[in-house]
DNA sequence: GTCTATACCACGATAGAC
DNA sequence: GTCTATCGTGGTATAGAC
């Protein structure tokens, strides 16, 4: 097993990609060193800078690549119109499902906000104040049909928001309930919490 | 304003906890040097170690204090016997009016436990869990009740942790709603969501 | 495209003077 | 109790050979 010298650009940068992600979310960003990551990957240290500009925008680029699939996802399974409620519930399952499938870039996208310089949090921020608009365009609707009762339709958005996010801090496939069964009862949790 | 020197163990202590948490919650435990804490002190770094034994159990410490300030606040505040629905109630002002309070230590006791010795580690979560049971059991009893409806008692309650502490990552005080507007909320959603 | 080697800096922690 | 000075380590990032 010696080293492997050669160009093997195609897979040394999304190696690159995964083995930052589980590093982030497992240590912390400031916590893992490029030399960490460079063993992962199999390279030297000195390697990535072929691949990104500096660790910050790794970063970066890991956060607003995750924002953007989610939003493209939740784009494509856009709902047809219909009830407010099964738009709702729609909106929590894909939550739920397209949350737990990632949680690593879950995780840093959260957590590591702090990190990012002011003007990359201002770009991950918008994105994600754009996905929560998409609940709230949802609850606003459901209170103009009357199927829901909400107080303040904003403070729901992000409530609800808080508690489906909040499913990937304890879930893991395989455990004691199905994903399918997890996401029926925090269904019925979420129904009941816009007054259904 | 030159340097003092002398004795002043009595208040470098607690500066120096006040200053770890609120830097350890801007920037993260693995981004805060102690030459940073030390400065923010008013002392030099190695004089930090007569008030610690190392970084690590600083980090431990400051997240200890605050799960036993938890536990031992919410104790304080005991509910008298009465019904679950109440004591729901009281949890969940409890519950936002205390985290609130202490916005710095409650982030840091959430986003640092990665970077917690497995040991240290095991001992928070330990606290962790021994709060997420206090509402365990008022959701089980509002359903021995009958004034509670839920699906899974363990998953409510993780859910309404989940929702409630949600609240910090957005209120400010001062905003568009006071802090009892916002409970007032919360607790709307929340009585439907047990299925009150 | 990847390597080795290294510049340069900051880190946590300790020793010993005051 | 705090200071200055320092040890040893490891950080990000770059230079230049292959």
């Amino acid at each position: 097993m010696a080293r492997k010298p050669g160009s093997r650009a195609d897979i040394t940068g999304p190696r690159l990609r995964e083995a930052a992600l589980r590093l982030f979310a497992r240590h912390g960003y400031a916590a893992v060193s490029m030399r960490q990551i460079a063993r992962e990957v199999g390279v030297q240290a000195g390697a990535l800078y072929q691949y990104i500009d500096d660790k910050q925008s790794l970063l970066f680029e890991l956060m607003r690549s995750h924002m953007e699939e989610l939003l493209d996802a939740w784009a494509a399974s856009a709902p047809a119109p219909q009830a407010a409620l099964d738009r709702l519930e729609q909106f929590a399952r894909f939550h739920i499902r397209f949350h737990a499938a990632r949680a690593d870039a879950v995780f840093v996208s959260y957590m590591e906000l702090r990190n990012l310089e002011p003007m990359h949090f201002e770009a991950i921020e918008a994105l994600r104040r754009r996905y929560e608009t998409e609940l709230e365009a949802i609850l606003r609707d459901g209170q103009a049909e009357g199927s829901m009762s909400l107080p303040d339709t904003k403070l729901a958005a992000m409530a609800l928001i808080a508690m489906l996010t909040g499913v990937n801090t304890w879930f893991r496939e395989g455990g004691r309930l199905s994903r399918e069964k997890v996401e029926d009862i925090y269904i019925d949790m979420v129904r009941k919490a816009v007054g259904a």
